[in-house]
Formats: C-alpha cells, structure tokens, sequence
RNA sequence: GGGCGAGUGGCGGAAUUGGUAUACGCGUUCGACUUAAAAUCGAAUGUCCAAAAGACGUGCGGGUUCAAGUCCCGCCUCGCCCACCA
C-alpha cells in the first residue's frame, strides 16, 4: 500500500501548481472576486517562523476555501523590503542592502513555497524595486499636489539608533518601535525640517467610517483611540499684569461646563508667550530655570513623574472671561504644547489632575457642581454624570446634561470663545534620514523653493553607493553623493538639490493593496477599473500594526478614492487580527532566548507542510494566544495519515457486494456543514475536529461494512478530501488523483451538503427530576410530546427519585431534554 | 489610573447562545499486531468510592430559573491596549 510521505507529494504538487499556474488569478474573469492576503513582511535573513507562518496560513485557508467555492480567488504575495536592517547591515559589513535583500527575498521564495501557500507569483511585487517605487513616489506627487504633502521645522522623535526621526506612532511606551527592550534607550527629540503628510485633514471621515467596518473589534477602538477626537470649546483669558495688559491666552477645555471654578491657569513650559511675560515677573530666574529642566526631559520622562510640579509667573494674571475673576498663571510640565493650545484653564474642584497640582501649591479650590464631598483624587474621577452644577451663577441648580450646552451658547454669544474640535492625531512625519528608502521626489531650488519631481522623471533612483553611514547632521547618505543630489530645477533650470531624506516604509505599505492589483502597469499606478472590481480587500489578516499600518492604509484609500481613482473609500472590507504563538512555557518567542521554531525545520522533519499548517490551525482559535506544543504536531499528521489510509484501502478493496451504509451520509453531510460554516467564521479549530470527528466515525463504519458500499464510500473520501484541502492542500491533492480525478482539487470542487441526510430518526433525551440528570430516553422523533413525557416518567431510575410524590409540572424541550419538577 | 477581554480535566481547548459540561486532540493506562520496538488499530480516562448507586464539579461568594460555564449583583486573579490629551 502506497504510504503517506509529506516529504515526497508536497515538493511533488508545489511544482505542478507552479507548471499549472493553478494559483494564478485571472483578475478580468467573470467568476466573482475573492480578495484576500496577510501584511506582507520585511524579508529578514533569519528567514520564516512559527508567527509568519500563522499569518499567511489563515488567509490561505479561506482563499483556497473560497477557490475551491468557484471564486476568482486572488492571494497576492509581495516584500516589505525597504527597511533599516538591510542598511545596518551594510553600515557594518560594506554589502549593499540591494544584494542582502535580494537574497533574503530569494530564500524567502523557497520558504513560502514550502508551506503551500497558493500565492500567485505571477504578480510579485517588492517595494525596493524602483518598479515599484516608482509609483510611491508618484503617491508622493499626488498628494503633494493637493497640498497634503508639506514641509515644516518641528521637534521631532529621533532614535539614536536608528539614527532617523520617527513619526509618533512609531515610539512606543517611549522607545523606538525597533528598539523597545528594556536595555534600549528612550527616544528623544531634534528640531529638523521634515517632510508630513496631512492625515489629520481625514480624521473626522477615517473617524466615523471606522465603526461600520468589520474588523476585530478591539482594532477599531485602538484607531478610534489613536485619532482621540474631543469636542470641546477653545476660550479666550485676557492677561493683567507685568507688561502683559491687553494680550491674551486661548486655552482648550472640553469641561467649559466648570468654567466657573477656574482658579488658576496652566501654560505648558514651551509655550511661546512663557518666554514673552516672564521676563518681567520678579522670579524671572525660577521660572526660566524650570523651563529649561523642563524642555530638556523628554515627554516619556515628564509623563513617568508621579508628582507634579510647576512655578508661577509673579504678576502675571489671566481673567476669566465668564466670571471676571482673576486668577494666577502658572507653568507645569503637566502641560504638554503639542496638544490643543498648550495651555489649560485648571478646574481642580472638577479636574483630578488640577486638583493634585492645587493642593500642593495651596491653590484655591471651587467646586462646582451640588456634591462638594469630594476630597480626594478618585472621588473627583468617579464624579457622576448627572450631578448639578453650583457656584455657576445663572447655571446653579441645573443638570450637567442641560447646563453644558447652554454654557457653551453663552461661550460662543459673549465672543468670549467658540466651539471646537480637536485631535490627538498628528500629522504623519515621513522623513528618513536613511539610505534604504524610497527618496522623497522633491529638488530644492534656491529661486523656486521645493519643486515637485515631474512624474516623467519618476522614479528617483536610489544611487549606488559604498559608504552607507548617515552624513553628519542628521541627514541620509544620500548627502554625500554630489553627483546624484546635484541636478538642475525642473522649474528654472538653475542648479539645485535633491532632497536627500527617504521616505517612511510605511508609506511603501499604504498603498499596495492597489499595486497587486496591476503589478506590472509601466504607465500608471493601477488601472482604475481594476481596483473599481477588485477593491476593497475582502480579508486581511494580520497579528502586528494594529494602528498605524492601518490608518495610514485607510488614509491612501480615502484620498484615491476622493480622485477618483478607486471607487471604495475602504481598503480592507474584513480586518482579521490574529494572536501570536507562544513558546511551549507560555511566554514570547524570541530571538534572544533562542526558543523559535523553525517552520521548515518541522516540514524537512517528516511531518511535512500539511501537518504543520493544520496544527497550528487545530491548537486554538486563531485569535486566542495559545502555546506550542511539540508533542501535539504528530495528531494532526495522524489525522491527516488517516484519511491516506482510508483512500488507499478503498482503492485496494474489493468489496464491490455495494450493501447500503446510509450513516456514511448522515457522517459525511455533518462534516461539510460545520466545517463550512466554522471556515467561513475563521473558527478553523473547530473545523479541524469536525473532519477529526467524521473521520473517526468513518473508521468505525468501516469495521462493519468494510467499504462495501462503494458508491456513498467514493462520496465520502472524496467530500473528506475537499474539506480537508484548505488546510492540507498537497495530501489533498494526492488524495483527489487517487481517487480517480485528474484536475486539480484547488479549484471549484467544495461538497455541498444536504440537510435531509442530517435528520435523525431517534433522538436521546435526558430526563431531569429537580434539574439533575437520572435518566436517557431514546425515542423516536414522531413522538407526542404526551408520549415522550409518559416514557420519561416510567423510567425506573426517575420513579426511584419521585419516590411516591406526584410531579408539579413537566417541561419538554424538543429534541433536548425533560425536566420533572416535585416539591 | 482608564478601556477591553479572559479564568472550564494533568495540558491545548469544545459547548447549537439558558437545555445531558469537558467535543476534538495531547498525555496516561490497558489490549491487538510484532521475536521486540516503532508505526498502526481498538478500549478506558473530571474528582471521591472496589464497583454500582450517589455526591461533588466550569476562579470565589451570593441571586434569578424547572434548568446557569452561559444571565444579574459583589469580589479575586491574569492578559492586552491606552495612559497627565485638559
């Protein structure tokens, strides 16, 4: 009998589907669209793990499944490969990130096929190729174009590591998204001229698309979170003393409905007008001393402080615009410039971070809503939301929910402020300072400023070059190849310079999406009518960049979509976040404890590609973190040897009597149901068992009818073999041909079932007395419910626990249960 | 500190959303095959009890219900995300 060798069929089926093109997607067929892929990955030369492995498989298993169901079903494959470990490396070992990438990508190739993925290489894509490049920088002229590609001085996160800037989303917790151990050092901060992208003018539209998407829901709050939108009112105090008569601050309060128990105001220690008034104030020296302490920790530091500090301006007075009072100015490092105004109206009576900074420096309090008991911190933050405000004039007595608006009409009627959204989002900073990057299309003239590339001349290649550290000041290698940064403005003709900062690889991977669609479009970025038909992404998988990735996507997608050039403002119609694989003691994989698994090594170990990718299915549900377990691989190559077996002895039998085994059906039917159904809900766990189950109950049929019945047997092997193939796509494969096919299982061929085979002739039911079980009942399903409940009485076990008395009320669940009930 | 989620056998995890808790698998034990082992096939496996009967059993304590892993109230523990955003 031919044997189950995974090390044999899976090289064997990978190259005929390659000779076949069987995952080649037609995207101008009439068959409906299936659009579906994983975040694709930087190529590393540490190669695949157990995580990439995860990542493609899930999205694998519905594209097949889909394929198999007669969609066009398209599974894209393509490298992140711009990216600083390339260009590390060539800083250290002088080898250019061209070579050590297009290596990595080479050995990738190899990997992926291994797994059996059903990728459609045809259509590749590789974002460090000035292929397609070209067409980031032409996203970069676009946006450009409608001003929303500006250049600005501004403060900025750099990691010295890195030796770059980054953009905020990229520190995390206060380091560096590549450097966040805890031997790393925080980030900190530089003034450079930079390069950003005017996501912030999306917010609101990202904003109020985000609940309607099917996504992981914890996604979706964690993008709501990150554009932290408030509502709020920006009011304007007028300054008394020192030289300062006649200015004025603006501040940004959401609670403007305390505004009557201002007591005092807080400026952030940069901002500008600290520097204008102190000067004058008598503790000028204070003051100046706790700005520069202040500006020198970086935000990560000045949030970690449990205690907070300041010093006032002497003399200097701010007036409350609703009331007259007036009140002191303060400086406090609580304050931070880059959000709202930079400056807050404290409210400590309402406010748990005022009302710290009050009681330390003997500030004094107003409360202004009816319940003054709050004394501490906690209170505060626990205040009701339905209280009454007090010591609010016109408003005493008033519920918070009547009186907010009606302050805020009084606000915006006595000019005294106006209404006013703001966000936490800030613009997207894109400059790199790095060598390995998609260059910014933009040449610096001296006569006419910042001329755009013309798209004729796209792309700006990246030169080669020898020497890969950053020059000097915090700028790119690039700064040292004159020959390159030297060329003549398209405008004016003059000399001028490129400019030499490359752009951020998360702008490579905000629009690929569209490129897979038209990888090979010399003339334009992608044709519009296929990303009309193709987009949104029907299924995108991912276990990492729950945020910025996303949002950046969604910010491409929607500023296309406002062109014209796609028709869906979404990118990814269904955002699936997978859970990691933890190490067998529960904790993280990683590099440093040396405790990965190597995928190819567990496929080149025997157990093969199929094995593996259905046990990394079959340990939880994919969204539950869960550990690896070494000892569990083998049940599933058991499971998959099983089906092997039953095959091959089917064809060996010569059972040919054909006596009926209708339970085949009623099993089979059973399996195509939930099987169906948990792939379609990405519940693959569960799916796996089902087969597990059918098979099982296969093997026990095939004790007593042998394989007798060869007509239902065919329909069962055959069914078991399509259910099975998403998850063990070359065992499937040779199954099918075993079976006497000679296509390809992969595409078009999913069982259906039929319902009527899964009616039940008897059914069990437990018999309750006072909710405990005492008793099963088989009966058969034309029943009276009088019927059922007679038998259920008469069973000797629930006469023994009536014990005489006579029963208040019977419940009959259909097709569950009975339930006797006696005092 | 805020938000979200989770706690079920020795282990990973099921449970049609209020209806026989522990599907499927790992592990363990026993049996078949074998000179033997591996592989394979079969049986058993929540706890207490020799077994049946029974009792107990889904983090802890209450409650609703004929019936609670599932719903309600109060705790405990763990995980993740956000975190001085005015």
């Amino acid at each position: 009998m031919k044997r189950y060798n995974p090390k044999e069929i899976e090289p064997k089926w990978q190259k005929y589907w390659d000779e076949n093109g069987t995952y080649v997607a037609n995207l101008d067929s009439d068959k409906p669209k299936y659009y579906g892929f994983g975040m694709f990955n930087y190529p590393s030369g540490a190669g695949i793990h157990l995580g990439h492995a995860k990542n493609f498989t899930i999205p694998d298993i519905l594209m097949r499944y889909k394929r198999q169901q007669g969609f066009e079903s398209y599974s894209p494959v393509g490298f992140d490969s711009f990216g600083l470990p390339a260009e590390n490396y060539a800083i250290k070992t002088g080898q250019s990130p061209r070579k050590t990438t297009d290596d990595a990508i080479d050995s990738y190739r190899q990997q992926y096929r291994s797994m059996g993925w059903s990728m459609d290489w045809s259509k590749e894509i590789d974002t460090s190729k000035p292929e397609y490049y070209k067409w980031t920088q032409w996203c970069f002229l676009q946006l450009h174009k409608d001003g929303l590609a500006y250049q600005k001085e501004s403060m900025q996160w750099w990691c010295d590591q890195c030796k770059t800037v980054l953009a905020d989303e990229q520190v995390i917790a206060g380091k560096c998204w590549r450097h966040d151990s805890s031997d790393d050092p925080f980030v900190s901060k530089k003034s450079l001229h930079q390069w950003f992208f005017k996501i912030t003018d999306y917010a609101d539209e990202i904003l109020e698309a985000t609940d309607q998407l099917d996504w992981t829901p914890w996604v979706k709050t964690a993008q709501k979170n990150w554009i932290g939108r408030s509502e709020g009112a920006s009011v304007k105090f007028k300054l008394e003393g020192l030289d300062a008569d006649g200015g004025e601050i603006e501040v940004f309060t959401t609670a403007y409905d305390t505004i009557y128990g201002v007591t005092f105001m807080v400026l952030a220690p940069e901002h500008p007008l600290v520097a204008t008034y102190a000067q004058h104030a008598d503790n000028f020296q204070e003051v100046e001393e706790y700005v520069q302490t202040a500006i020198r920790k970086s935000d990560v530091d000045r949030e970690k402080e449990k205690v907070k500090t300041g010093v006032p301006i002497e003399g200097l007075y701010a007036i409350n615009p609703i009331n007259n009072q007036k009140i002191p100015v303060w400086v406090a490092d609580y304050v931070l410039m880059g959000y709202g105004t930079g400056a807050v109206m404290a409210v400590p009576g309402e406010d748990a971070r005022d009302y710290e900074f009050a009681k330390k420096y003997n500030l004094p309090i107003i409360y202004t809503t009816e319940q003054q008991e709050f004394v501490d911190y906690s209170d505060i933050k626990s205040k009701p939301k339905n209280y009454k405000l007090a010591n609010s004039n016109e408003f005493n007595g008033m519920n918070f929910s009547e009186a907010k608006p009606k302050i805020l009409q009084k606000i915006v009627d006595e000019q005294i402020g106006e209404s006013q959204v703001q966000y936490k989002l800030r613009d997207w900073l894109i400059s790199r300072q790095r060598y390995w990057g998609a260059p910014i299309p933009v040449i610096h003239c001296s006569k006419c400023g910042a001329v755009p590339v013309p798209e004729k001349d796209l792309p700006v290649e990246l030169p080669e070059i020898n020497d890969y550290h950053p020059s000097g000041q915090a700028s790119s290698p690039l700064a040292k190849v004159t020959d390159w940064v030297n060329v003549d403005c398209p405008e004016c003709g003059k000399q001028a310079k490129r400019e030499t900062d490359t752009m951020d690889g998360y702008v490579c991977s905000s629009w690929y999406q569209f490129r897979y669609l038209d990888p090979h479009n010399t003339d334009q970025a992608w044709k519009v009518d296929r990303a009309d038909k193709w987009m949104p992404v029907d299924f995108y998988n991912g276990g990492d960049h729950a945020t910025a990735h996303l949002l950046y996507a969604r910010f491409f997608t929607r500023f296309f979509h406002n062109k014209g050039l796609v028709d869906t403002p979404e990118p990814f119609k269904q955002m699936y976040f997978h859970a990691k694989i933890l190490a067998s003691d529960g904790t993280f994989f990683s590099k440093s404890k040396g405790n990965g698994i190597d995928p190819l090594e567990v496929i080149n170990s025997g157990y093969g590609a199929d094995a593996l990718r259905t046990y990394i299915m079959f340990i939880a549900p994919p969204d539950i973190e869960s550990p690896w377990n070494n000892d569990g691989l083998p049940s599933c190559y058991r499971f998959i040897n099983r089906v092997w077996t039953l095959v091959q002895e089917f064809n060996q039998s010569d059972d040919k009597e054909n006596i009926k085994a209708d339970e085949i059906l009623k099993t089979v039917h059973k399996a195509i149901k939930k099987v169906t159904k948990d792939i379609e809900q990405i519940k693959y766990n569960t799916a796996v068992a089902a087969m597990m189950e059918c098979v099982n109950g296969l093997y026990k049929i095939k004790e007593t009818n042998l394989y007798a019945d060869r007509q239902n047997w065919q329909f069962a092997l055959e069914s078991i073999v399509q259910l099975m193939a998403p998850f063990a796509p070359h065992a499937a494969e040779e199954l099918w041909h075993d079976l006497g096919h000679e296509d390809t299982v992969h595409i078009d061929h999913w069982p259906e079932y039929d319902e009527s085979y899964l009616a039940e002739d008897k059914l069990k039911l437990a018999v309750q007395v006072n909710g405990k079980v005492r008793a099963e009942i088989e009966v058969a399903t034309g029943l009276t419910k009088e019927e059922i409940e007679k038998k259920a009485l008469s069973q000797d076990n629930v006469v023994a626990h009536l014990d005489g008395r006579l029963p208040t009320k019977v419940i009959y669940v259909p097709n569950k249960l009975v339930s006797i009930v006696v005092k």
